[in-house]
RNA sequence: UCCGCCCUGGUGUAAUGGCAGCACCCCGGCCUUUGGAGCCGUGGAGUCUAGGUUCGAGUCCUAGGGGCGGAA
């Protein structure tokens, strides 16, 4: 296969990619640019896509003596990834700009590219693995490293992304075995650290680089029953289940923490109260998309506007357990489909704007963006 | 303008006259391809003021300041 290698600058894909050499493909390693300003990226061992991990990307390319290229998606990186995560946020709700940056970019914009250029597949070091059922479709499973696995990061994968997907770290036994790989195969990016935190952002202070995109007026922190405990400088800055940052004077009654219950940006309110009131067990979904082919379960009847009740593991966080509910397709008054999970545990701390990504064993079933999240208990 | 109760980090509270503790909060670290959460820390911060008793005072005494409460 002729296979394009997305190679971030850090071990994994570095390793993905001679894997890909390995396999006898036709490898060509290229770097995604994601934005054309030095110093808006976090850099050191933080980011995924600075100046510095386009040059270490490309000294792994050199060593597995594979043609390497940037490619500068810079523009559409903006528009699909930043502006969405400054208009989520605007709007009271909390991103997954991972998410977004799978979904829109590095298996869509990139793909695209590829594809129109003669690639067969593009191949990252993301830890998860895509198998075929007995007709040939492609399924996503976790990858064999639990601990590493990436595949709720990859939820929002269609079946016909996924038919171009190849991630050869599918079955690595660890990161550190990952690691020892490449400092065999003599790539210097064998220790580099992991990337973690939202690559734009460069010194990791999410509010500060907000509040410099959105107008944000002070306003009031109220408590479960609506009185007042504090003030805020701008409810945007605010994500439900948060518990640190609230600044309230006065601690609760009971001496407990409390945590961000809702946030309502039209009235710019922010609503605390303790633990227990975050605790939800229905979410309900918009924007589904499945990881492949539907389960037949899934598929909405058109008689009825709604699927079977089927079981499902629920995700909401990159790494959160999986917990047992069910989930049913039905269709809203405007005619979209709606994703409604029936947890049965609850879970605390789940935010409008991020995902949640349904499982069946190992398999991803898909995912969609967590819309409301409630207690079915009474309030 | 008589009597009683109370005053401890930013906040809420502990301490038979014997090292001022706990919680919330804040800060830092760990974890993590999202936000949060979670975990760790010898981290930060306090006895209203002035005197007195005592080997030793947050604690007892006196005066002052501040806050509650008392059918005249």
């Amino acid at each position: 296969m002729r296979v394009l290698a997305a190679m971030s600058g850090g071990v994994d894909s570095a390793v993905a990619a001679a894997r890909a050499v390995d396999a006898g493909h036709d490898v060509v390693g290229v770097h995604l640019a994601l934005s054309r300003m030095p110093g808006t990226l976090r850099t050191g061992s933080r980011g995924c896509c600075t100046i510095e991990d386009s040059r270490d990307a490309w000294r792994a390319a050199e060593k597995l003596g594979i043609p390497y290229y940037v490619w500068d998606f810079s523009e559409r990186f903006k528009e699909d990834v930043v502006d969405d995560f400054i208009a989520e946020y605007e709007a009271g709700r909390t991103p997954n700009p991972c998410m977004r940056c799978n979904e829109k970019i590095k298996f869509a914009a990139l793909l695209e590219k590829a594809l129109a250029l003669g690639f067969d597949a593009v191949c990252t070091g993301h830890y998860a693995r895509v198998d075929r059922d007995a007709d040939g479709h492609p399924e996503l499973h976790r990858a064999s490293d639990w601990a590493k696995d990436q595949s709720y990061v990859l939820g929002v994968l269609t079946e016909a992304q996924l038919e171009h997907c190849l991630f050869p770290l599918a079955d690595a036994p660890t990161k550190a075995a990952v690691r020892a790989e490449a400092a065999e195969r003599g790539l210097s990016v064998a220790k580099k650290p992991d990337s973690h935190d939202i690559c734009f952002i460069p010194d990791g202070d999410t509010v500060g680089w907000l509040a410099e995109k959105i107008a944000m007026e002070p306003g009031e922190i109220v408590d479960e029953t609506g009185a007042t405990v504090g003030e805020h400088a701008g409810a945007q800055a605010f994500t439900v289940g948060q518990r640190r940052g609230l600044k309230l004077g006065r601690p609760a009654a009971d001496g407990k923490p409390r945590f961000v219950l809702s946030i309502e940006p039209k009235q710019n309110r922010v609503t605390v109260g303790p633990e227990r009131l975050l605790a939800v067990d229905e979410i309900r979904g918009i924007r589904i998309s499945w990881a492949g082919r539907p389960i037949p379960d899934a598929v909405v009847d058109p008689a009825t506007g709604a699927s079977a009740r089927f079981p499902v593991l629920a995700q909401v966080r990159a790494h959160g357990d999986p917990v047992p509910a069910t989930a049913q397709v039905v269709t809203g008054d405007d005619g979209d489909h709606r994703l409604v999970v029936i947890l049965d545990e609850s879970l605390r701390g789940v935010a409008p704007g991020q995902t949640v990504v349904l499982y069946q064993g190992t398999r991803v079933l898909g995912q969609a963006t967590i819309d409301t999240a409630r207690s079915l208990a009474a309030v």
